[in-house]
DNA sequence: CAGGACACGTA
DNA sequence: CGTACGTGTCCTGC
């Protein structure tokens, strides 16, 4: 932002021509390297976007407006048919990007205009010569020459060269210098030379080195016009045939100074920006990396945030020995807690506690100080389910206290969880970005005391923490309105919010791995890799990484000349898939190998990452993230436990090393998983109503089985395998809004076959049909689609103008209600068995959830009341047309607990 | 050294 | 040109 003291003096004007300046970002910079995930080219806004930063950040302008061409329909059309004729059409995925380079504009809240019938020079030329009149400096940005008649002492045309980072400055001397002309007479010289961009001819033979002669000899354009009779030689000759041309050229380069705008200079002044909003649309435009620094950094910085209002608060440090006192004050009001400290991998560490109350009180305790007293008076306060608590993100907080011997009671709500209930597609829930976003402030403790900060101990790390609760605190009324519009607060309280301590609990407790069976397999993969690779070598003759795609690239398509696969966006892809269509197709050894070398460099990654997770309980302990996954699914990381192989033998036999473990001296008997089968297609004919699919699953027979049967017209009994992967494909695929494209690549087969079989499915199933177009339809009008219980999932894109975008989001749309409601099957389901388990006071334990399956480590003497309670309370999870059907194995590891 | 691209594991 | 994830490697660009 412009500093204070000259801005009263200094005051600079930048305007921008948008259309040229993106045209040329578009040309200067690869369309294929600025996409974004759903195909959105950004190119042009890239580059329009980088300009202007370092403009803004070197020029310091204190006015700012940009300039936008309406349509080709303008005066000059009108006077001249062939105007910017030449020009190709603009490609489509330019046009695309204009709206969002407005939307961009808006976000930064920087006024554009355009003018109909009129070009962005004009509305630039306009501005300017109202802005010089008044006294302003002006900066043009634009990458049109025409604007150079518009330089003078109080106004500089920046003009980019080569690319988008270099900028002429182009002043009265500059223009002279490289026209032989001074500003206002450019034009004229443009006028005898022509415009090959505006497809205006010029006189044959003349360039600017003749056209400035001319217009220094006989003291501009009229004169020489005026005297062409006098003009020697050839070029005399042509310039008297071309007259005309150059009379027309004249008139409509000449730029348009006083269209009567309605954007006043002072509705220019540059105006902070909305931090977040900005950062929103550069999450959007999936802006990263170094221009998103750039742009955040120079132009909104975070020391001058958009506070609405300080913060009161009357902090305290609790002295040791005086924690009891203090809770003792608290009372039955809500308090924003905060924990200060370091958790992961199923534990964690405190180092210090903030409490802040509605009241504006607030206090921080640093754990290394406690007296036993206070550890004590602190933990009867933290199991008080009647003192209630309010945690940002809860589940890591909640780790580091269970790792301190803390138990939590009465966390009445969460706000990381609310946000996340709100808008899941979010990739973030940090504290200071939902406190800028909802509360409109800064999260940070500012040198100054303008946050109204009372404390002033000096202490950073309480004052901050204290904040931090704070926040929390405001947080949470805001964001449980928020959640209440949207209809969430039911699935918060009853769902989520407990799932917050089983997940706690799965984390804590782990799984036990046997390390040495991880080892052997780690040496046993390893020679397999060492061997493909070898294998490989031999073939081709000679070393290569066959993990580099690009060095695969060479050898494939290069030397071996293989038929080329599917374009990625960098060549051509190697994926499993197309090397093995290569095999069909050249039989080439390599090829084996190379896919076999994949197949065990992958099998050895995993089972090193697992090893390197393994805790000195002998156990792993994964993260369950709860925040993560849209359609509110769990995921899991360090490891990812929920992608352990299964679909071949080898790969599967990892899951020997996930093995029964032992508790307090005492062995547990086996291990238990029960998975829903076919959870979403059930799901499916839950939501659709569809009699027949309904019918298929009370059949009690093979599913896949009786669909075939059903689509291809005959008995159950007379379908055959090929019958059954086609319609098993089929079955899976709907949720995903599988395309016939898509099932002919899986099935391969034509996709005429492809589309004849989606037909005959949906002529069989037609409740189907009209449930995945009834619930698109719907989440177009509303905005957002719903599971079972309530879960929403918004989708601004349903009315894209772009069709790649709607499209993915319209298959978004078809699978959340499906995928989401099974995740809100299968939490319901992990929340009773808990409370089964807690009122039963079984040992048996949960271990994982893998979106569709449950581990359990059975206790001693447990395994039949556990198989009982699971099957149960699984089965009960919800309420649907179709029964939940559950199948369960045990066994002494995961793989053999596999049924 | 960070981060994009690619590849691939699961439901 | 099928949804939802997480992770490892290679390789480019700062």
């Amino acid at each position: 932002m412009p500093e204070s003291s000259s801005a009263s003096t200094r005051r600079r004007l930048l305007l921008l021509d948008g259309h040229s300046l993106a045209y040329r970002a578009f040309f200067a910079l690869p369309v294929e390297n600025f996409s974004t995930v759903t195909g959105q080219h950004t190119n042009a806004v890239y580059g329009f976007t980088s300009m202007l930063v370092n403009v803004l950040r070197d020029e310091q302008p204190t006015h700012v407006a940009v300039a936008f061409d309406k349509s080709r329909k303008t005066f000059r059309l009108a006077e001249y048919p062939e105007y910017k004729a030449k020009r190709n059409k603009t490609p489509d995925e330019f046009s695309s990007q204009l709206s969002l380079l407005q939307q961009l504009l808006d976000t930064f809240r920087i006024q554009h205009l355009v003018y109909e019938g009129f070009e962005a020079d004009d509305i630039i030329a306009t501005l300017a010569t109202t802005a010089l009149a008044d006294g302003f400096e002006v900066l043009i940005l634009t990458g049109d020459r025409d604007s150079l008649q518009l330089v003078t002492e109080q106004s500089t045309v920046l003009y980019p060269m080569r690319g988008v980072s270099e900028l002429a400055r182009m002043t009265p001397e500059a223009v002279e210098a490289k026209y032989s002309v001074p500003p206002h007479r450019y034009p004229e010289l443009a006028a005898l030379v022509g415009e090959d961009s505006d497809n205006l001819p010029g006189i044959p033979g003349v360039g600017p080195k003749t056209a400035a002669k001319w217009i220094a000899t006989y003291d501009g354009l009229e004169n020489v016009i005026n005297r062409a009779d006098e003009v020697a030689g050839k070029a005399g000759e042509n310039l008297r045939a071309h007259l005309d041309d150059v009379i027309r050229n004249r008139r409509l380069n000449a730029l348009v100074r006083d269209l009567p705008l309605e954007l006043t200079l002072d509705q220019t002044t540059r105006v902070e920006w909305d931090r977040q909003a900005a950062l929103e649309m550069l999450d959007e435009l999936e802006f990263r990396g170094e221009l998103r620094t750039r742009i955040m950094d120079t132009l909104a910085p975070e020391e001058e945030p958009e506070i609405e209002g300080g913060v009161d608060l009357e902090g305290e440090t609790v002295p040791a020995g005086g924690l009891g006192a203090f809770l003792a004050g608290l009372g039955s009001d809500p308090v924003g807690f905060f924990v200060r400290g370091s958790w992961g991998s199923g534990t964690g560490r405190v180092d210090g506690l903030s409490f802040a109350l509605t009241d504006g009180r607030a206090a921080y305790v640093d754990v290394a100080g406690l007296t036993a007293a206070d550890d004590a008076a602190l933990g009867t306060w933290l199991a008080d389910a009647q003192r209630p608590k309010i945690l940002h993100d809860a589940n890591g907080p909640l780790l580091a206290l269970a790792a301190h011997g803390w138990t939590v009671a009465g966390l009445t709500t969460d706000t990381a969880m609310m946000a996340y209930l709100v808008a899941p597609d979010q990739r973030t829930y940090a504290l200071a970005d939902l406190t800028l976003r909802y509360l409109k402030r800064e999260l940070r403790i500012d040198s100054g005391d303008d946050q109204g900060l009372l404390f002033e101990s000096g202490d950073e790390v309480a004052e901050t923490a204290m904040l931090n609760a704070r926040a929390v605190l405001d947080l949470a009324g805001t964001l449980a309105d928020e959640l209440a519009d949207r209809g969430g607060t039911q699935l918060l309280d009853e769902i989520e919010l407990p799932l917050v301590d089983v997940l706690v609990g799965l984390e804590r407790v782990g799984i036990a791995v046997d390390a040495d069976l991880l080892r052997e397999f780690e040496a046993e993969f390893g020679d397999s890799v060492r061997e493909a690779a070898a294998d490989a070598y031999e073939v081709i003759g000679k070393e290569i990484n066959l993990g580099s795609p690009k060095q695969l690239q060479v050898v494939l398509f290069d030397e071996l000349d293989m038929p080329k696969t599917k374009r990625t966006k960098t060549g051509y892809t190697t994926d499993a898939d197309a090397l093995a269509d290569l095999f069909v197709k050249t039989e080439h050894p390599f090829l084996a190998h190379l896919l076999r070398h994949r197949d065990v460099t992958r099998l050895r990654q995993t089972v090193e990452g697992l090893l390197k997770t393994v805790a000195e309980d002998g156990r792993i302990h994964t993260t369950f993230n709860q925040l993560i996954a849209a359609t509110g699914r769990l995921s899991s990381t360090e490891p990812n436990l929920q992608n352990i192989p299964v679909r071949t033998e080898e790969g599967r036999r990892i899951r020997q090393a996930f093995v029964v473990g032992r508790a307090g001296g005492v062995a547990y008997e086996s291990l238990l998983t029960a998975d829903y089968s076919q959870i979403e297609m059930r799901i499916m004919a839950h939501l659709s109503e569809d009699a027949g699919l309904i019918e298929a699953f009370n059949s009690g027979h093979d599913f896949h089985q009786v669909t075939a049967a059903r689509v291809f017209g005959v008995e159950p009994t007379d379908v055959n395998t090929e019958m059954r992967a086609k319609i098993k494909a089929m079955n899976y695929g709907l949720a995903y809004g599988l395309s016939a494209f898509g099932l002919s690549q899986q099935l391969k087969i034509d996709t005429g076959e492809a589309k004849g079989l989606m037909d005959e499915y949906f002529e069989t199933f037609g409740g189907i049909r009209d449930y995945l177009a009834g619930v698109v339809e719907e989440a177009r009008r509303t905005g957002f689609t719903e599971t079972i219980m309530g879960r929403r999932r918004y989708l601004p894109d349903l009315t894209s103008d772009n069709r790649q975008r709607r499209d993915t989001a319209e298959r978004m749309a078809l699978n959340a209600p499906i995928q989401g409601s099974a995740a809100d099957i299968i939490k319901v389901a992990m929340l009773n068995v808990d409370r089964g388990l807690r009122a039963a006071q079984m040992s048996s334990r949960m271990l994982l959830q893998v979106h569709d399956e449950l581990v359990f480590e059975v206790a001693p003497g447990e395994r039949e009341s556990l198989e009982a309670l699971v099957r149960e309370q699984m089965a009960a999870a919800a309420d649907l047309t179709v029964p939940l059907d559950v199948s369960v194995g045990t066994g002494r590891s995961w793989h053999e607990a596999a049924h």
